[in-house]
Parts: structure tokens; sequence; C-alpha cells
DNA sequence: ACATTTTAATTGACGCTGTCAATATAGACT
DNA sequence: AGTCTATATTGACAGCGTCAATTAAAATGT
């Protein structure tokens, strides 16, 4: 048995599919249809795998939230780095991953396409979330019950801008090929709110 | 002339049936067909007003847009505040917004509904960008050439911490009835970081 | 080996959507 | 009055998500 059925593995493939057509159309552009036509099966194929738009989307979702913490960890582990400089490269690579592929970012906290309960993808997010904390407490830039508070504004601020920065507020004069100046000053900004404790 | 036509004013009426079922049903549920039938009219009146759902959907944007401006430059100017008090308010104000209509808000940033490059929201967005920057360069917590910086910081982490909520991550627990410890307790940081310019 | 069961894919249908073209009608203007 | 414009209706079309009925392939049991 080396092929389960007629086209072999197609639930992996209904996922290939579904970012060619994320990234070339964007979010809505990656319908149940489209995506059985790009896989080369019928328009009722996908439903055996995945049982409605929601939970294709979902699961496209969490894939891509994986490979985006991935890229993190890969990231912070390949460098020697100083703990305030694993900040901004935590910072960094969530920007510039938006900035590559923005309909891949889009979909990530696209709430009426993905459900954002979904035990899978909560436990990514989770991990994302556990990243990031660990992140601050390395960098010991406040005491150990403000880990949280302050976890949450670094990727907020991140977030938030991206999502900003995505709608087209801000334009991308502030970036170059070398470097995000805005990103890098706000993570600046970030930084100083640490050294006031006394 | 008291009525321009059979149903009076037509495109008043469409957008309160669309903020209608907005709370109701969310953006998705905002359909021209569903609008039509909320204000009763048939199912291609509102093209004579909006020519397609994305105009209308940019047009009710704008409106609650302005809104929430309006929201925040009352409140500002109702209460005798000091300049640091000024940019809670500021935040607070947008983070009370979201919590009470998530799906209004929702709607504002969705980049598949909303053509955010419409001049008319565009001028909204902007008056309150510089309503932000105005309120930073108030509080006199960075130089003039620092001002957009951090007012795009201020702006991004309290959207972001909006947005990360609205897809139900850090649960409401967070909250009481008479305050938002988190929302407080970031705003703190972010006072903090203007606090080291020596 | 053959028959049976389970899994996976196809086809066709339904109601919903956005959008357009053709039509009808109310109001304003001359 | 008659004309013109703005506004609303009706009907059609393709695309969508989803379901039911059907067919085909693969796994399983004897």
């Amino acid at each position: 048995m080396k092929q389960p059925f007629h086209h072999g593995s197609l639930k992996l493939a209904l996922l290939d599919a579904s970012v060619v057509l994320l990234d070339m159309h964007g979010p809505d552009g990656v319908t149940i249809r489209a995506v059985a036509r790009e896989a080369g099966v019928s328009h009722a194929a996908p439903v055996n795998h995945y049982k409605d738009r929601e939970t294709l989307l979902t699961a496209l979702a969490t894939v891509l939230f994986k490979d985006l913490l991935a890229c993190v960890i890969k990231k912070l582990r390949s460098e020697d780095l100083l703990a305030n400089e694993r900040i901004s490269v935590f910072a960094t690579v969530l920007f510039e991953y938006a900035m590559t592929h923005p309909n891949r970012y889009r979909l990530l906290w696209h709430t009426g396409l993905v459900d954002h309960s979904d035990p899978e993808l909560l436990d990514v997010m989770n991990q994302f979330y556990g990243a990031c904390c660990a992140e601050i407490s390395g960098a010991k830039m406040c005491t150990n019950r403000d880990v949280e508070t302050y976890a949450i504004a670094l990727w907020s601020m991140v977030h938030g801008y991206i999502d900003l920065r995505l709608t087209g507020m801000f334009e991308a004069r502030n970036d170059t090929v070398s470097g995000h100046p805005r990103l890098e000053a706000m993570l600046e900004l970030f930084q100083n709110s640490g050294r006031t404790k006394s």
C-alpha cells in the first residue's frame, strides 16, 4: 500500500493548494471549490478531509502558525545573541514574515474564517506566547510577576504595528532592505520601559 | 419636497440597517441582500446608493470611525486631565469601544471588506492618528522628532492588544467593571519608556 | 480467491450571495 | 401637458458552501 486512494494524500495536497491560493488571492480566495480545482479534484472532494470551510482554514492557519514559530525558534537558536537582541529578533522575524507573506499573516488572525478556539490551533498560539514570555523573562527587564504584562505589551505592539501596516497606514517609506527603522525605534522604546525600575 | 422618493432617505436607512446586522451577525452578516431586507426594500435597491458591497462597508466603516473619534474627543474635553492621564483615556476609550462593540471594531480593520484607500476613510484615520500624536506631544515624553514613533507605538500596542483579545487570547479574566488592570499596567509600562531620556 | 465493508471521490441539487440588465415608477423641470 | 432624471423592482446569471445519492477503490473477513 503506497497510495491509500486515487489521489494519494489529498488531505495534504489541499493544504498545499490552499497556500498557493492564499498567497495569490488572499483569504477570501481560499474557497473550498477553488482549492478543489487547484488540487484537481471535484468540488465536493475536500469534505471528506475537512468538514467545512472553517475547518479547512483553521487547519491551514495552524500549519502556518507552526511554520512561523519554527522560524522564530530557528533564528533564535542559530545566532549568539544578547538578551535584548533576542527580543528584537523575535519581533523582527514576525514583522518580516508579515511583510513577505501578508495574506498568510492576515489569515492567522481572521476571526471570521478561522476558529481560534480550536484546540490544536490554541496549542500553537500558547506555545508562541510561552516563547514570548521566555524571552521577556530572560531579558530580566522586569520582576517575575510583571513578565506577562511585558510579554503581552511586546506582542501587542508588534502585532498591532503589523496590522496597521497591513491596512495601509504608515507606509513602507520607513523601511529599507537592510532594516526597519520605525520598528527598531519602537523596540528601543520598549526596552527603555524596563530600565526605570529602581 | 419632504421625501425624495418612495422610501425617503434610503441611503441613511441602509447604514442604520447595516449597523444592526453588524452587531448581530458580524461583518460577514452584512450582505447587500440582508441589508436590503432589513431596510424593507428589494434586493437590488442599495446599488443606487452604494455601487457594490465594498463601497457600502467602507461607508459604514467611515461612519463608525467618525463616531469613535468623536467619542475620544468628547471624553478628552469633558474631563480635566493631566497629560499622562489623557494618554490613558485615549487608550481606554478605544479599548472599551472594542469590548462593547466587538463587531464594529472588527469591521474597521477588515481589509477584505473595507477599502482602506478610500479618501474619506483615509481622512478620518489620519485625523485619528493626528489626535494620537497630539496627546503624545502634549505629554512631553519625548523629543519632537520622536513623537511619531511614540504615537505609533502607543496606537500599535493598544490596537494590537484589542485585536489579540478579540481573537480570544488573554481572556477577560483580567477585566473588572471598574477597570482593565492589564491595559492599565501596559499603559504604565508605556509611560515609563518616556522617563529615561537623560 | 471471493464477498463484504469501509473509505474516498463524483455528481447533482439547494439556497444563498454579488452583480448586472431590463423594466417600471415617482418627482422635478420646462 | 410632456420630458427627463433619479430611484426602486424584477429577473437572470455565475459562484459559493453544503448536503444527499451514487459510484469506485481499497481494506477486511471468510
